[in-house]
DNA sequence: GTAAATATACCTGTTTACAGGTATAAAGCA
DNA sequence: TGCTTTATACCTGTAAACAGGTATATTTAC
């Protein structure tokens, strides 16, 4: 007898699990455990059974896939997350990865990619599709929008800020005056567009600087 | 005559430069174009010289190796970065990722491993020495610590904090008193454990909430 | 070697956040 | 069903951030 791999799909896109399963029927390994057009739906499904892959579109009318995936995660911390799904931005890559993908995938993708895909991420290798690839590794490309140019002080400050540090304890930490911190803190927010600390510090992590 | 790759190490101990360049030395379709010990004196080089991969320590005396990848990936985009570091924290990985790195090997990758994943880099692919691909698909092990379990209502406010609305307005947006909002702002500082919010988008942004 | 960028310091007033409470209706779960 | 969580609302005072300036050594870069 043999060992089938216990896979399921989530898409609020009937087409795309109809594409999907008729793709996968053909492969003898697959056992196509299920199919779910919410998240709701497959965290409930989840809780009672074990799912070893999951093909996850990232855009879900009641919750998104970023989240999603955080819970499977928690749930079932051995179940395999491929994101498969239209988004190109670098963010939304990075945010699944954050959350425990094991690979990103394009709607575009070939059959003999997607299945490819499939296998190597059930050897535990993390799999991108070619597309994926140069977005992760062209950082430039897509927000050469503005990286602001920061000095170490800058860097520095910034950092401390991110920490919960207020202002006169950043002074006292680096030997300089309350008003002097608070000038760096005014080039941070203007050099980030931020209006306040809070947006600062969410560019600023996305940005990569914390 | 043979194409050859030109590639630099950039490493702070002199064992391991030692180390690689004995082991690419072996390598006919490598030429070693240079070794550096200090992040500036590479991007000094890199101004001048075209590199088409690089190996790349984290801990560095001048600038620390995320920094640094992400300055490679502005001078040099097409540049190959691979990390090759002691670091087995998941936020390390992640922020190389973020900046632009093709791959992420620990020191102890064998010869072998280390070999294919330069040369799968340099096919454009996404490489991982094996612990590491673990250290990415299980985010539960690492900081299984608490990740604050947030309600809806939370979620949606600390994302509207993160874009840097302030609490009138969130009130205003969400038909909220503001009072009721400054209540959610609260326990959300107390949920993650936030002296303020700069830490708390810190916090938020890294466990992936934003 | 000169110009530009950086780091430093100061001032004033207004707005916002934060700490420390209390309280209640509604929704969700057992 | 009854218990717990969630979302809602309110109060008060203090601390901190932010906006809007000006100004000057010291580096850094060209």
């Amino acid at each position: 007898m043999l060992y089938k791999t216990r896979l399921a799909i989530v898409d609020d896109h009937p087409v795309v699990i109809e594409g999907l399963q008729k793709l996968l029927l053909n492969v003898d390994e697959i056992d196509l455990a299920g199919t779910f057009t919410s998240g709701s739906d497959f965290i409930q499904f989840l809780k009672n059974s074990s799912i070893e892959l999951v093909i996850l579109d990232i855009s879900l009318p009641d919750i998104n896939g970023t989240d999603l995936c955080k819970q499977i995660k928690t749930i079932a911390p051995e179940t395999i997350v491929l994101a498969f799904s239209n988004h190109t931005e670098r963010s939304v890559v990075m945010k699944m990865l954050q959350n425990g993908a094991s690979g990103y995938l394009l709607k575009n993708v070939s059959a003999v990619e997607l299945l490819n895909c499939i296998n190597e991420s059930l050897k535990g290798q993390i799999v991108f599709s070619e597309a994926v690839k140069e977005i992760i590794t062209k950082p430039g490309l897509q927000n050469f929008s503005e990286i602001p140019k920061l000095t170490k002080r800058e860097k520095e400050i910034l950092c401390l800020i991110s920490e919960g540090r207020i202002t006169i304890d950043i002074a006292k930490m680096l030997f300089l005056s309350k008003l002097t911190v608070e000038t760096h803190r005014k080039n941070l927010l203007q050099k980030f567009k931020a209006k306040n600390v809070a947006e600062l510090i969410k560019i600023a992590s996305k940005e990569g600087f914390l």
